[in-house]
RNA sequence: GGAGGGGUGCCCGAGCGGCUAAAGGGGACGGACUGUAAAUCCGUUGGCUUCGGCCUACGUUGGUUCAAAUCCAACCCCCUCCA
């Protein structure tokens, strides 16, 4: 499978990279550019975020932290992913109204799993001092010993400031449940920060902004404690520009792995992106250069297709591979641009047998994964939404046979206009 | 430990004995309009169905009643206040 990593590692100037993130609008907050720079320019600095192994997949709610990830490598600069094999079993209380339901030991181990491999797409691994790392903050967790632990770190943390966090905050005002178990979370990653600039001289935490607060905590704390002076970075949160929180699509969340998600599903997120977020999204989630970006901005109207399809191609090949992007590209220009189909749509296959006594369509439908029950498929067909080889369908029980086998061998079903399947006679 | 409030469909939230598969909103899906966009408008939104119906659902388990999401009991979970 071709790599996606086509700058594979540092073509960028180290000293540029906080300036180089602004300009593509992945910083929302830094607690001292200077400083920063200053140490960019002087060193290669060691800069983390941290991961929950909530899923074994990670989806594009997280991809922008992966893509600074990304930007700090090619930039020069050693990526530490930190893998919260530990702070897992507490759960983050930001953002959310509820505790996560508690994971085993187990779940976290193969959730690792399967989050480390999305990222050797994105970053290049090794032992060289630009290579990523990842590491899991259980290593040093699991092992704390509670007295000790509240003397040399508890100690510096003030409740009445704890108090006043957004994810605390929130918690309380919306009178919804705080454990003390998530209460202890921006400690934990407080220490993850102080830990990690002991074992690995780590400068840096970046994060999304809700994270902000845990992570000025750790800066607070490396300073304290070990009077080491490191830095922050978060980013903005982002939303389309129509205002929906973003990573949301028929299926559900936009996974990131092709098992949760395929990838021409992935493509098409892309595609369908709003006009107005086009040139945002380009330079958040390509490695385009930003004179080529400018370029594709300046279409408008239906010309913007174009510079939409360049987002999804880029955006597929670095979680995909070149390859697959391409095939997905093709699969969409078939598709949608001449009625017909490519190999990249879902393909079920159906017994022989089966189609020459005929299925209903309605059955067809819900085979094909395009509707989630009978009476869902139903309700598509009486709703005008049925087609069979591109022929709309108003009959929900009209059989699907062997006849309607085309030229490519196979039988095409759509929901809509914009979902397709394919059933395969086998 | 005590007192009060609460747990409803994917989510929020109304209902507080029959007219309730359960108002309203959000989300989602389909249609119209387009450019595979946004906005807007229309429709749909528990499952099965030979389309006549039949199941399953309002924290859990029992009970009262011809009839319960609605009343009663016990239990579980959450919130607030008190000790």
């Amino acid at each position: 499978m071709a790599s996606p990593a086509e700058p594979k590692k540092a073509d960028l100037p180290r000293v540029d990279f906080v300036a180089h993130a602004r300009a593509r609008g992945i910083v929302n907050d830094c607690t001292d550019d200077d400083s920063l720079n200053a140490l960019a320019a002087e060193r290669i600095i060691p800069a983390y975020i941290g991961f929950d192994a909530t899923a074994d997949s990670l989806h594009v709610g997280s991809l922008l932290q992966i893509m600074l990830l990304r930007l700090l490598q090619r930039h020069g600069h050693k990526p530490i992913v930190l893998m919260g094999g530990g702070t897992t079993k507490v759960g983050d209380p930001s953002g959310k109204d509820e505790a996560r339901k508690l994971l085993t030991e187990e779940e976290i181990a193969r959730n690792i799993a399967g989050i480390r491999r999305i990222f050797d797409r994105f970053l290049v691994f090794g032992d060289g001092p630009g290579d990523a790392i990842m590491v899991n903050n259980a290593d040093w967790l699991d092992k704390l010993e509670y007295i000790p632990f509240l003397r040399e770190v508890g100690r510096h943390f003030s409740v009445n400031r704890m108090l006043t966090f957004d994810s605390v905050k929130l918690r309380l005002e919306r009178e919804q449940p705080l454990s003390f178990l998530e209460f202890n979370y921006m400690v934990l990653q407080s220490y993850d920060f102080l830990e990690l600039g002991r074992r690995y001289d780590c400068r840096l935490q970046m994060g999304g902004s809700d994270q902000w607060g845990n992570i000025v905590s750790g800066v607070d704390l490396n300073r304290r404690i070990d009077n080491r002076h490191v830095f922050g970075l978060t980013t903005p949160l982002i939303a389309t520009a129509s205002g929906a929180k973003m990573g949301k699509t028929a299926a559900g969340a936009v996974w990131l792995n092709a098992e949760r998600l395929t990838p021409y599903d992935y493509w098409q997120f892309w595609r369908n992106t709003e006009d107005a977020d086009v040139g945002r999204f380009l330079r958040l989630f390509t490695d385009l250069p930003l004179d080529e970006i400018a370029h594709l901005e300046r279409l408008h109207g239906a010309d913007i297709n174009e510079a939409k399809k360049v987002l999804a191609n880029e955006a597929t090949a670095l979680c995909h591979g070149r390859e697959t992007a391409v095939e997905a590209a093709e699969t969409a220009r078939r598709t949608f641009e001449q009625g017909g189909i490519g190999k990249s749509l879902p393909t079920i296959d159906i017994p022989s047998g089966e189609l020459t006594r005929g299925i209903p369509f309605f059955e067809a439908l819900r085979r094909a994964g395009l509707a989630t029950s009978n009476g869902e498929a139903r309700r598509l067909i009486q709703q005008g939404g049925g087609y069979l080889n591109d022929q709309k369908i108003d009959d929900a029980n009209a059989a699907v046979t062997l006849v309607h086998k085309n030229a490519e061998g196979v039988i095409k079903l759509s929901a809509g206009r914009k979902r397709h399947a394919l059933l395969r006679p086998v």
